[in-house]
DNA sequence: TTGTCTATAGCAAACGTTTCCAGTAAAGAG
DNA sequence: CTCTTTACTGGAAACGTTTGCTATAGACAA
């Protein structure tokens, strides 16, 4: 495969170094780096020829060796449990975003739902000697988190995780207010057998998700019907076959929650197959906000959050974290909003 | 702001290195570098004693010192033109797994559409001393690709685009197959105004898709007419503002073809103000792979191009780059794919 | 004039690895 | 028994920075 050779003109791949800017403008080392770094002992004119001789010679610092002599990375580890899932993109570029404006770049890595894969990620990360990492886990029983304990740490940012026992900083969905709100009016506009598909209940939202979903119910003394939830994956192939025996059961939910986009992908598959229209046979709300909604269904009534909201107070936790202060745990709000989707039915 | 100082446990952020390894082993340091990193000139007690002491340790070897050492980063960096569009989740997904199942982590940097942004990434990721970068340029007379023709560089894998006189890899999609195939299909049903809204032509993916579109018409002896292009920009705003002119001309178009997510975007508005629907008043075919597409509007009309394929394929680009072999273009086919929303109309 | 202070510059030691070179002991060849 | 080879091991230099310390020179005060 690497048989024949690169034919790169005739520079090679040497870069100039602050030796040779020292060299040329004939300084110290130390002068050149205190030049071009900002120190204050350095005369005006020390500055200037520096920077002077550094952009003719097209000096560009090696951030590599930088690292390395200050400890510093200036650079965060971004874990995602499963990029496939279209809120991420958006999680990540707010996050992104944010870190960039202070100086930070974004290492992204994916665990595509494995815990096998999470584990790695950290570990790469960590040698990587990032100054932080946010995560989104996979489960919240990852030994990686607890590990971080007791040895030698950098900070970290749980994303809609809690993991007990672990003092880390977390950006939580206030998920059940959004929830109760939008089954309570689901229970006020006279439905009563609701269906909730969602993830599996090892992380915080499902649980979270289901603690709103009960309490709409118990504050109106009813209860909630067990069969009427499946509980346990985030993937369409879950959400689908257990909606199909959802609708297939008797009496048939008049509405269904859709716990994120593989619930909602699934969902939508099984509706039609049994050919049955979110909002005219059926009430349908979707949990969590989902870029592709607003493009083109905008009439589908969700549980909004905002999550580029989450990735920016990711970002800000995370360098908190790096100054040296306490974790600290932030809430954001969620909202249901109510649109054709969960209207008119029934 | 960083006033209360952290009170994380007793263990202090000091890193266990090879150094302690050895002191504990009892052997040079370079024994315990051999050892570890597969060197074969190590006995295999030696390797065994010193695998003990490093994990009894916890060492993790510090990848910014292996890098600074052997001068390689095992790092791609990914400058996206913008990533609002979500066909570059995709791209960015795929790539990243390919990159990683060959040991490389991916930096990823968002340009937003402007240039000034493209030229700090490049600057950023240089600095980083990635091995290589790939990189989908806001406009094809980036100075920074331009610059690496002279000064020491690092292999650079384009996405889509052509910049002439730089003997870059690159993956092209044969978009203009694929809106051949489409346009010719239209003609052939009896469509004579055909509308169409993509990005701006100083980008080879509007060049390309507008050679597919002319020649559609030349091949069957008619005209493009030139206001029924709109050709500009791959935002929403634009493809609004441009939509709902040629939804007002007279005659009407009786197709519309998007250039791209922001195309979509806005032309669906725009239809939806006049209460058109796709596949109903008027035909409409979307360009691009857009995952949500897939979610909701199983209906919509689409020139195709594997988009994970691309992804994959610039990885593997970039290897071959970092491994000396020389810069190839690569070129991944498109295809029409015709369902109910360009069916049926006129 | 001498001494102290300030501003600036240079030297050299780190940061944590890899790798070249030299050294040693055991094994095999003659 | 000696010589060469083999198989390892250790020492030290290097990668490109930052930074603590020391040195110098001019300014200012006594």
């Amino acid at each position: 495969m690497a048989s024949k050779k690169s034919e790169h003109g005739p520079s090679v791949n040497q870069r100039v170094t602050i030796r040779e800017v020292a060299a040329k403008a004939e300084v110290a080392l130390s002068s050149v780096s205190r030049a071009l770094s900002g120190h204050p002992d350095v005369s005006d004119e020390m500055r200037k020829r520096v920077k002077e001789v550094a952009d003719e010679l097209g000096y560009e610092p090696n951030l590599i060796a930088q690292s390395l002599r200050s400890g510093v990375t200036r650079t965060i580890g971004f874990v995602v449990r499963d990029i496939n899932n279209p809120m991420f993109a958006l999680l990540a570029r707010s996050c992104e975003q944010e870190l960039r404006r202070n100086g930070y770049s974004m290492i992204l890595v994916n665990s595509d739902g494995h815990i096998e894969n999470e584990n790695r990620n950290f570990s790469l990360l960590r040698r990587r000697r990032v100054d932080g990492i946010i995560a989104s886990l996979v489960s919240e029983d990852s030994p990686y988190i607890k590990k971080n304990l007791t040895g030698p740490r950098c900070p970290i940012v749980l994303l809609d995780r809690e993991v007990k026992g672990v003092n880390a900083s977390a950006v939580l969905a206030d998920h059940a207010a959004g929830v109760h709100q939008a089954v309570t009016q689901l229970i006020k506009s006279g439905h009563r057998e609701i269906a909730f598909v969602t993830g599996s209940n090892n992380v915080y939202p499902t649980r979270n998700r289901l603690h709103g979903f009960t309490k709409a119910f118990e504050d109106v003394n009813l209860k909630v019907q067990p069969d009427l939830l499946a509980i346990g994956g985030f993937d369409a192939d879950y959400a689908l076959s257990h909606a199909r025996i959802l609708l297939n059961r008797n009496p048939a939910p008049t509405a269904i929650l859709a716990g994120g986009h593989g619930a909602l992908m699934g969902i939508s598959r099984a509706l039609k197959e049994k050919n049955l229209t979110m909002g005219k046979e059926i009430a349908f709300i979707a949990l969590d906000q989902l870029p592709y909604l607003e493009v083109f269904s905008d009439n589908i009534s969700t549980v909004y959050r905002d999550t580029e909201a989450i990735g920016r107070e990711a970002a800000l936790l995370i360098l908190e974290g790096i100054e040296g202060e306490k974790p600290r745990v932030s809430v954001i709000e969620t909202e249901f909003i109510e649109r054709a989707s969960s209207q008119g039915v029934i």
